[in-house]
RNA sequence: GUGAUUGUAGCUCAGUCGGUUAGAGCGCCGGAUUGUGGUUCCGGAGGUCGCGGGUUCGAGCCCCGUCUUUCACCCCA
């Protein structure tokens, strides 16, 4: 028998997971809606067109490509088939699966330019695919939770931005969190002063793994990469700023890229942002300036932002950066954008790791009726109505069955509370609630029962 | 894309040197108990050993392929 499986890298998600999910998903849009944020959808196929070349040569490696519909090797000749499959995949793949949000993201705000107000805020929470290898805190399907804001390249949007991160692991309860953050500007302006201007982008790849493999594989890596002994001399402040704090750290860099004019902006856009959130009044601000934090996508051309969550080996929970010019591949330049990504997935495993879920959130039914015979169900049907209209989750067991059948499927549904009703219920008018956790049972009239539920949470 | 790794009942896992009819715990179903679950006791169902091929008198076990799981690299949320 072949048995039914999901494809690589995929998942279901059951009742119970899904209950924890929402309450991610909920959390972070509360926190969007109250900045400001309206909400957005895309296809979640895109033109491969509108995909490709925007996440570097590697990103369209990890496309998943659509094939067409019909015949779709109908064209293809001999010599096609020779020249190898990347020269087949646009004759027979015209769309592909969503890799990111920010690019569909682009992609809207360009078709829709005379529509908007500017500055535009938009949030989007939805799957995207990327086809690599599955790994721990790697899926091929996941979910992503994106606010940016284009038409503005005001550092308040920075700000608000750190503002949310924070808000947002708070009220999920993840309190231990680092949110590094940095400036491409710094990194354009380093290449500079050690004398390979441009290169930054090798220079942020290498960089960024200095916490995972060290020092001095990040320097073998830049001698690889074709870099000249003298320029990774004069890299070295870059490593010596471990246990600076923030003022001193930033006149060090200030010092170091005294040179770079490009450098100086970056450092001056860093310290008005913080300025900024320092004005917002944020309290505990779990702020980091990390000059070696890199990212991969291209894009980005000013502030960085990365969120770890410490004490898991999960890689980063959160991320964005302002782009300058994403827009422009569309035929709209000079639209500055920053933006912040939330990845569920990971929050996910992050929370589960460390047992961050509150009780109530894997919470579902919390009271299950249990009529014993078909007078009983016509006392206990007017009575659900009465406390679903109350707010309280509570439903009744279909099939009159046995007491014991439906009492297990209470433990099983771990449903806290049972109001048994019986022909003695029934008589008396007073109902029998029975508490499954420590087994104590009471009775009680209807109305008793309903300002119990509402004033306990589980 | 590179290199490892995993797969046996719904779940977690045993399964000897290749040898008769593949086992356990938990879970599930029924009963003890027609107004009381989570404890106990009794009974029961449930397997193409991931899939395909090969070696062998004989394969869950050995070989090849393939899919899947997990992990590292690359890259990333």
């Amino acid at each position: 028998m072949q048995k039914p499986t999901v494809p690589k890298g995929t998942r279901d998600f059951g009742p119970e997971q899904m209950r924890k999910r929402l309450f991610i998903f909920d959390t972070i849009r509360q926190t969007f809606q109250r900045f400001g944020f309206q909400p957005l959808e895309t296809p979640s196929m895109e033109n491969l067109t509108t995909l490709t070349g925007k996440y570097g040569d590697e990103g369209d490696q990890l496309l998943f490509k659509i094939l067409n519909s019909g015949d779709f090797a109908g064209g293809l000749t001999e010599a096609d088939l020779q020249a190898g499959s990347k020269k087949i995949t646009p004759k027979i793949a015209e769309k592909g699966l969503r890799y990111d949000l920010t690019v569909p993201f682009a992609r809207y705000v360009v078709m829709n330019r005379n529509a908007l107000t500017m500055p535009f805020k938009r949030y989007q929470m939805q799957p995207v695919w990327r086809a690599d290898r599955p790994q721990k805190g790697r899926y091929r399907e996941f979910y992503q939770c994106d606010a940016d804001v284009v038409g503005t390249d005001s550092l308040l949007c920075e700000a608000e931005i750190v503002l949310m991160i924070h808000e947002v692991f708070r009220n999920l309860g993840v309190l231990d969190f680092t949110l590094k953050i940095n400036n491409r500007k710094t990194l354009a302006g380093i290449a500079e002063v050690i004398g390979e201007p441009g290169q930054e982008g090798l220079l942020s790849v290498a960089i960024d793994k200095l916490d995972k493999i060290g020092m001095e594989k990040v320097l073998d890596e830049l001698r690889e990469r074709g870099f000249s002994e003298e320029s990774i001399r004069k890299l070295d402040p870059l490593f010596s700023f471990g246990e600076l704090d923030r003022l001193q750290l930033l006149n060090q860099l200030k010092t170091w890229l005294t040179t770079s004019e490009t450098a100086q902006q970056g450092i001056a856009e860093l310290e008005e942002t913080l300025q900024f959130v320092d004005q917002y009044g944020l309290t505990d601000s779990r702020i980091e300036i990390d000059p070696t934090l890199a990212r991969g996508l291209s894009y980005y051309t000013g502030a960085i932002f990365e969120v770890k969550a410490n004490g898991v080996s999960i890689g980063s929970v959160s991320g964005g950066g302002r782009y300058d010019n994403l827009t422009g591949t569309f035929g709209m330049p000079g639209l500055s954008g920053v933006g912040i990504s939330f990845g569920v997935d990971r929050i996910y495993d992050v929370m589960e790791e460390l047992n961050l879920f509150p009780a109530g959130a894997g919470q579902g039914t919390r009271l299950l009726l249990v009529p014993f015979d078909s007078a009983a169900r016509a006392v206990a049907l007017p009575l659900l109505s009465q406390l679903r209209a109350s707010g309280i989750t509570a439903e009744v067991y279909p099939d009159l069955a046995k007491v014991k059948k439906m009492l297990d499927y209470a433990n099983a549904k771990a449903i806290p509370y049972v109001v048994l009703i019986g022909s003695e219920e029934v008589q008396t008018g007073l109902l029998s609630l029975k508490n499954m956790v420590t087994g104590e049972q009471t009775k009680t009239t209807a109305s008793e029962l309903i300002q119990l539920l509402r004033s306990t949470s589980f």
